[in-house]
DNA sequence: ATGTCAATTCCGCTCTATGGAATTGAATTT
DNA sequence: AAATTCAATTCCATAGAGCGGAATTGACAT
């Protein structure tokens, strides 16, 4: 067997264990939707053997983090998991700070506010507050995911990390994109900073979804971590004009008074 | 080497992964309240060596799993496990089907109506509806566990259990507890089967806490696992006659409806 | 400088995890 | 019933991943 670093500079990384990873890869490889996998579905989406899913999925199932439905022979996601996110979230101290303020801003602008952290590419919500109003309309779930690449809460990542890292994650944007794509995308977290620097806040003006506005704010931790908080809805609701003059203003007031502490 | 089999009735276990095993310890190893560990800390809690716990937190850390701080070196759960949980909740069907009925169970009661599913010997709540009236007061999350033993949500699920699987798990919390503790837990189970067969529900009055009233149904989902419903609240507002007159029959009338469809 | 404590790395060894092939098992068709 | 298919599991030999004790590094306090 030979070395194929792939041309990788050559940095010594560290160890990772294989078998840890290819674990929790299995955990991954279930999307919304997918209730119920088989070992050979599993195995297709994680380019792992078969025997080696088999008794990836065994032990997965023995820890609780698997259920094994014996009519279909196949897996789905177990409650264990949810214990994980449980203890994420109540470690979270900034949650408690920030839940009043967020909802208040929710009522206030009749909308959604949202409290994310970044994972990998990737934003995830930590905490939603809707206003009761759209209560039943809008339900975006803690847990659920977003580019960074083309929302306000990504842009507003960015702006929040030092240089170095934001070069980094930039970089890692971008192989992550089609060159076609990658102008827009560009182009969108360029003018993020800008708005940062001069207002304080990023936007997405239907760059997510259209007829979706948004606007959001970095939110620098005590460790140094970085969150990014969010008022989003639908355009007809949310102008621009309106986050601009009225919204924005109060998220940067939010995000300073929960910096100190 | 030896075969030591301590003991145990010669069963050819299948083969679990220990490294997989071992890096979700990690994971577990963080409870509430624990913002930060250190590897030393997670060493001692999972009874690892240091070499091992170093190179598992260093895996998690490149996953996502966890975060690094770098200023504590110490270690805090990551947001890729709320997207699990995410995942996990988005397959399950019956969570759109039992909101609706939960949140007016709810409304009328007004109390705390939650969905769980078993995690080995606790419940895990799937999902909590409260009624606006105490949507500040009661706030039980998702992901949170109870106990098996002590709490209508328990005594529910072992009802709807099929005979072989709760005399197995009715023997499990039996190893898990004390031969004092065992005498009432005993009689809380016997008490909840004798409750159910004859009414349909279980009841929990101040076993789980005192001055906190509940009483739980079982529902067997179509693959034929089982979940639990309950409606609990502060005993001065939740009777044991309001609970078996009023809201327990409108519980047994949810898991009718949710059963069939 | 010196001492302390924890995290990381080193290193040689062991046994775990691996994947191809064979087997079992369930479901469907003939 | 028998035959066919498809997926899950088990078997097996082997490579090398993961292991832990000991040494090293690094941060911080004295």
């Amino acid at each position: 067997m030979n070395d194929e670093n792939k041309n990788v500079p050559a940095e010594k990384e560290r160890q990772v264990i294989t078998a840890l990873a290819r674990g929790l890869s299995v955990l991954r490889s279930f999307r919304r939707g997918d209730r119920f996998l088989g070992n050979q579905e599993i195995a297709e989406r994680t380019g792992l053997a078969k025997a080696t899913v088999s008794r990836l999925t065994h032990t997965l199932t023995v820890l609780g983090y698997l259920n094994h439905s014996k009519r279909f022979s196949q897996y789905s996601l177990g409650p264990a998991v949810l214990s994980l996110g449980y203890s994420m979230l109540g470690n979270l101290e900034i949650l408690k700070s920030s839940r009043p303020l967020m909802q208040e801003l929710a009522e206030h602008a009749e909308a959604s506010v949202s409290l994310a952290a970044r994972d990998g590419l990737h934003m995830v919500y930590l905490e939603n507050c809707v206003s009761r109003a759209n209560m039943i309309t809008l339900r975006i779930d803690v847990g659920a995911r977003t580019r960074i690449a083309n929302t306000a809460m990504g842009r507003a990542l960015l702006c929040g990390l030092p240089e170095k890292e934001r070069t980094d994650l930039i970089a890692e944007i971008r192989q992550s994109t089609t060159q076609k794509e990658w102008l827009q995308v560009k182009a969108g977290i360029d003018q993020g900073l800008i708005d940062y620097r001069e207002k304080g806040f990023c936007f997405s003006l239907g760059d997510w979804r259209e007829n979706v506005n948004s606007i959001a704010v970095p939110l620098v931790q005590p460790d140094n971590s970085v969150l990014a908080i969010n008022c989003g809805g639908p355009s007809w609701q949310l102008s621009a004009e309106k986050l601009e003059q009225d919204i924005g203003p109060r998220l940067v007031e939010i995000s300073r008074r929960l910096e100190n502490l």
